[in-house]
DNA sequence: CCATTCACATAACAAGCGTTACGGTTATGT
DNA sequence: ACATAACCGTAACGCTTGTTATGTGAATGG
């Protein structure tokens, strides 16, 4: 019973919606071609008309792990310190869909791990996000409200704090439920905001 | 052809080294009854021997990691901040089986996540990891090592920084070397050591 | 010393996996 | 209007997976 009207674009939709909801559920090492397609409702030769091989649909899901994170809905971002602990509080599992999200980033580091190339593009990936973070740190340090030192080695300490408690909220998300992550994270920038007065 | 001689407890070892360098090798995700065979020059029948069910093998995998992480070669441990200091660099990848020893861990937070009960387990566990570091950062408040402050918050915010420095050098190790994770611990500590002379 | 249990190998099983071939609709272009 | 292509279901393939049944030689114990 094919589609009587070729919505081309709205079935890819859904496709990558079925792919979404089985990451949600099952994680990455439950993406399965046969999943996907009783998700959907359809077949496994739908799939292979859109994926010719697995690694296609690997590799599609991946794209929307990146798509969905880059479209989440930001805060209002502000200026200097402000943009900083607002670019860190946005990647944190607060709501229940930014929960989904993450959960499903972290299955799939065990993908990723053991394909070098995969985690190659990981390593890059994670990079430019420093390097993003880098620049608020920097501008925030232009601003004054944040003491001089490398930004770099700033960026990649915060950002280590906010992916390890992002993995600690997902194992325990009632001892660690938003407000305790704003906490943790407050008290993070707090503990950084103070200039050092002795020299080391 | 049996074993001539029933040394069944070195067998047993055997078995936990073949399971040891298949998770190395191919992660959790690669964790099969073949694979552990193969690489142990037997066949299925002597691994389900061992292990009744699938299920028994993850277990026991999960123990071995465990069991091998809490084995680790740790450095003199000393007091108060050098205490903490030295747990935390206990956790980082800084040797290569320490290496090893973290990338079976993060590979295992996919199974986990898909596993409820499983996912229950790593909670208690990071908790009780968390406590024990609490533990650390009382006494070394206690020596005014570190300032005042709910040593459980400091604890976790301290775990959450380590996990993620962890998961960053997993996947980007030429950006993250020994000296540099060290240093980027040094920073964290160095910040929280500092007392905070203004009210919030 | 012999019966029983243990410690495996061997081999097959059903289920699930990705992949492929093929057939029938529906859309598209000429 | 008709050939062609796109779309998708059906069904099977070969492979791998976990599991199970059966056999066999070594260890064990009464």
């Amino acid at each position: 019973m094919p589609r009587t009207k070729g919505d081309h674009e709205a079935r890819r939709r859904d496709v990558s919606e079925a792919v979404w909801r089985v990451l949600a559920a099952q994680g990455f090492g439950g993406l399965t071609l046969r999943a996907v397609a009783t998700e959907l409702g359809a077949t496994t030769g739908l799939l292979t008309h859109y994926f010719p091989a697995k690694r296609d649909l690997v590799a599609h899901a991946l794209d929307l792990l990146d798509q969905r994170t880059a479209a989440r809905p930001r805060r209002a971002a502000g200026t200097g310190l402000a943009a900083v602990r607002a670019a860190l509080l946005d990647i944190l599992p607060l709501t229940a869909e930014a929960t989904a999200s993450n959960r499903i980033w972290v299955s799939s580091w065990d993908t990723a791990l053991a394909d070098p190339a995969l985690s190659g593009e990981y390593a890059l990936k994670y990079g430019r996000s420093r390097d993003k973070l880098r620049e608020l740190v920097a501008a925030a340090q232009e601003l004054g409200e944040l003491p001089p030192g490398d930004p770099a080695r700033i960026a990649a300490g915060a950002q280590s704090f906010v992916l390890g408690l992002v993995v600690q909220a997902l194992f325990a998300p009632e001892a660690f439920p938003p407000p305790r992550q704003t906490e943790l994270l407050d008290d993070y920038l707090a503990a950084l905001v103070h200039p050092w007065p002795e020299s080391r």
